[in-house]
DNA sequence: ATATTTTTAGACGCAGTTGTCAAAATCGTC
DNA sequence: GACGATTTTGACAACTGCGTCTAAAAATAT
């Protein structure tokens, strides 16, 4: 027993290596070439594997290339629910706080590798796969969309936001976001650093003109 | 002379015609297959020509895959700028007239067929064509925010809205107007009529309580 | 050290695609 | 109806890519 589980792990050192370079791999080559353009003999070159590691691991070209989008899915997602786990909860500054949150995301979700092939992928080739892109949907924009709106309803309560739609509070929150950045964003391009931090900024900034507290009119 | 003129302009009325399927049908199987997976013979049994008539215009696959891109960008912007021209000058009802002006952008240039093929060409293929787009980006989404942006500075200058940059004003107005339309947008879906009304009004609506004039605080 | 599993390298058949060619068919015009 | 231009048809060679197979090599477990 305990001999068959030791066998498991060890034997999935040097073989999940080389399991996730193939999908380092193919992830870049099917974003750079897309799925009809790509081939295994690139991918395997990539990977520093040879042709036939990868049919034994994947079967054939269609099935690696939804293994690839589903693992692309669950590590954005996982990558996008940590971040919205650090959304300002009781806020000092909220302008400050939204704003580094808004970086957060970008940098950690949309504007890194994963990010970008993901993105990438999805737009070339989503009409190929109805369930796999279903599932990105439902489980990717869907509920980022809904966490954040929750979010924005409880600094709703606290009286820091007027915001009477969170679900449209939370869309143009993300729009605003990365306004500065389209349509660099749209063409898979990423973003660096600085550009990141003022497109955040002044969508922050247009957001709390949008929802943040009308100050009571002071009698200048 | 004389016939020579009028053989070179009859005989291009069919002609043209099949220049102008081949067009439609490369943008449409360009866009479904990508460049890669595209094939001239499937591009010729939906233009409904024969294969050797796409070589004798185009030469070859990338020609005419060039041909495409610079083609749907030049009828691209014609349409962004035809819209542009449409812009409330002298507007009564600031709202309704934006909302009308973000809808007809929509309707026209964004989610018709051509901005369809367009978007998608662009994502997926921009990259292996580096001037290609960034004639598009230059003639494009460049000048068409910049277009915005002088017509709300005019805008600004009528004392109708409160803006500083206008060129940070011009991208928010489309990010906002479009942020309930993503991730569909991205995702090559068109949005259909009522979609693009909604999503127009409560991004018009969120602008103006971000530019729009404050009124007076009345002594309440 | 040995047995087992995994990986590699190379060659292969097969199917599909590109781009070309020449002859036949079609079209528009006079 | 005859003419010139365009389009079609079908065949062609060269190439590329997928997926398979086999024997050798390497890594791993016992």
């Amino acid at each position: 027993m305990s001999t068959a589980i030791s066998t498991d792990i060890n034997a999935s050192r040097g073989h999940d290596a080389k399991r996730r370079s193939i999908v380092e791999a193919a992830a870049s080559v099917f974003c750079r070439e897309g799925f009809g353009g790509a081939n295994i003999d690139m991918i395997a070159a990539e990977a520093g594997v040879s042709r036939q590691t990868i049919y034994n691991h994947h079967g054939d070209k269609e099935s690696l290339f939804t293994f690839v989008l589903s693992e692309l899915t669950e590590r954005m997602n996982t990558g996008i629910f940590r971040v919205l786990g650090t959304f300002p909860e009781n806020p000092v500054d909220l302008q400050a706080e939204l704003t580094a949150f808004a970086v957060r995301m970008f940098e950690n979700c949309v504007c890194n590798r994963d990010g970008k092939f993901l993105r990438k992928l999805i737009q070339s080739e989503g009409d190929r796969y109805p369930e796999l892109f279903a599932t990105w949907l439902r489980d990717g924009p869907a509920r980022t969309t809904s966490g954040l709106a929750a979010r924005f309803a409880r600094l709703a309560l606290q009286g820091l936001l007027d915001i009477t739609d969170p679900d449209v509070a939370a869309r143009q929150f993300m729009a605003l976001v990365r306004a500065d950045l389209e349509p660099g964003l749209t063409v898979g391009m990423n973003a660096c650093g600085a550009e990141v931090e003022k497109s955040a900024a002044n969508g922050v900034k247009a957001f709390l003109r949008i929802y943040g507290k009308r100050h009571p009119p002071s009698t200048s």
